[in-house]
DNA sequence: AGTAAATAGTTAACCGTTTAACTGGAGAGA
DNA sequence: TCTCTCCAGTTAAACGGTTAACTATTTACT
């Protein structure tokens, strides 16, 4: 390899000054077709490459664009976790990304002071924070003038931000009332944590409208919360169903991951699906549609949802467009063997 | 905010040169502590924070850290599909990462040009590659003078690079024997591909072993290939092994993933597990102890495959070795209830 | 007392680009 | 002919740090 070489050897070499390579480079009409010529064949013969940390420092520009997750041990791990969704949102965005020439950082936020700063420092042109942080965070944020685009957040941050979401409480309206009219009347909603997870609450809300609709009145004895939504806090959910709720014949849970934990304590303690219990999961995970009985779910496509959210950061910092957007993707029903009419 | 503080803003607040800032952050022994106290407080006062591009630019070390994916299609999707492998190795990247100061850039290899290119405009101070490339890459990245670590490699790469694996040899012989053990002589191995893949040919060099060790000749007509190693793969293997295959009673999968799509095939047609076939994984992805039935597999430890490759590369960029890397984790049979005696 | 070495700092070049401002010459219009 | 504009370049100052080399004191040693 030898030394690197630089803008000036370049222009050395085509017996030019350094801008009119940098000019030339960058497109910008300054150079006659002959010397340009020159330039470039300098540019072939030297294989030269412009250096992107200098390009950064000078135009104040890194053309990387920086994805947060919500910490709460020290890793990603638990974010990950049984979790397909964040792998295929990440596909998504980082498909979309590298179109456009920018890089992709990605950063688990420790804390909101070092997210922050790592913002800062690091020059990045635009975020996307995926899923709920830390409320202090979002008010710390107002002071950064990179684009932001929030995916699932708190209700009372979407006016505020660009926001990606899929539609939620359609999602556990059309959960619900598949349900109801298999019959069911005594249905549990599981979920993560109403409070803490937005994408939870909405689902609860479309949950509680579809009840409503149908007459029946949500009763907070059906609600059930676990500390992160993992196989292992369905299963547990499983056999708690089982041993203090027997009145309960079938269960909308928040995630498939969920959901498939729920239904193997179930049918561990020899209860038949969809005979006994009728469930319903959130999401579309691969592995729903392969278990027994496959899950009945709702799916979103959490690619296009990473797509989407790429694209509108990358509008966002190329100033495109000044509104803010927001976009909801739609979602939808995917009924397969884990449901069925009430006995 | 307001404009951006710079090093020579803190310096003239604290009443001395650029360089005396400098020092004092760098930890560079060269002013005296009452000074230092008056930069530290003016560091404080004013709110500073170096620009990490300009440092970068200057230090001609980037604090990045790149990890690459071989691409096949255009987008990551392909690669995180259905595989928690990816995920939880990049947990365990990141977390070792982050904790030393690094930042995690993200990349797919679309071709062995763009890769390198990027290598060298991003001044990556060093490099995790992720599975196996296309053979002109590496004899290209040897050109490149950053530290690289390769996890999961051709077997022909591994001496001139730093490499991180788990001992597949090992885990397939694991798998092999304990079915081997069993009773089992028909034992069929299913893989990605056995010369594209690096790992699967550890796994049949160990399933071979075992069989051979055992007595047993192996046949190539008990070997099969996917294109790629999903559920979908697995649930058509399966279905083939049903029409084509019936001496076969015994299945070791090169992943959980395909494993479980070959146990939902058979089990669609009627075939009970393990009493008609014995099924043996490789990975132990969550959801591999809640299918039905729960799945013996060999099990490694990804997170821990991150942070020990991670672990190498920030070795490697600060010089504390300059001898090469060669680790091998060890594997773990765990046994489940989809193997069982043969009849 | 005289020299050497250590201390505490400053200056300015440098990292590799970009880009505003300048220059000198050619062509057009009055 | 004289100005005005346009063209095709160049120069040099940024961008925001780092660091080798220098200076001026003070301390230590003979």
């Amino acid at each position: 390899m030898g030394e690197k070489i630089t803008i000036r050897d370049v222009a050395k070499h085509a017996g030019v000054s350094a801008a009119s390579v940098s000019y030339v480079l960058n497109g910008i009409n300054k150079v006659s077709d002959e010397t340009k010529e020159r330039i470039l064949t300098a540019v072939k013969e030297l294989n030269y490459e412009p250096n992107l940390t200098a390009v950064s420092l000078s135009k104040q520009k890194s053309n990387m664009i920086g994805v947060m997750f919500p910490l709460t041990d020290g890793s990603l791990s638990t974010i990950f976790k049984d979790n397909h969704y964040y792998s295929e949102m990440i596909s998504g965005i980082e498909y979309v990304i590298r179109k456009h020439g920018y890089d992709l950082v990605i950063s688990g936020a420790s804390s909101p002071a070092d997210c922050l700063k790592w913002i800062r420092t690091r020059n990045i042109d635009g975020l996307l924070f995926l899923g709920a942080f830390p409320h202090r965070l979002y008010e710390e944020m107002k002071a950064l003038s990179n684009p932001i685009v929030l995916v699932d957040t708190y209700e009372r941050y979407e006016r505020d931000y660009h926001h990606i979401s899929v539609d939620d409480e359609q999602g556990g309206y059309l959960a619900t009332t598949h349900l109801v009219n298999l019959g069911h009347k005594e249905i549990a909603f599981v979920a993560h944590h109403l409070v803490n997870s937005p994408v939870d609450k909405k689902r609860y809300i479309g949950y509680e409208k579809a009840l409503k609709e149908a007459g029946i009145t949500p009763s907070k004895t059906f609600v059930f919360e676990v500390n992160e939504s993992s196989f292992d806090n369905g299963y547990n959910l499983g056999n708690k169903l089982l041993q203090d709720h027997k009145d309960i014949r079938a269960v909308f849970a928040s995630s498939d991951t969920l959901a498939l934990g729920i239904m193997k304590a179930l049918q561990e303690k020899g209860k038949k699906i969809p005979q006994d219990y009728s469930i319903v999961g959130f999401d579309d995970i691969t592995f729903s549609s392969y278990a027994s009985p496959s899950l009945t779910t709702i799916r979103q496509d959490v690619f296009n949802k990473g797509v989407v959210a790429a694209t509108s950061v990358i509008q966002a910092i190329e100033h495109r467009f000044s509104t803010l957007q927001h976009v909801k993707l739609s979602v939808e029903l995917i009924i397969r063997d884990s449901t069925a009419k009430r006995w």
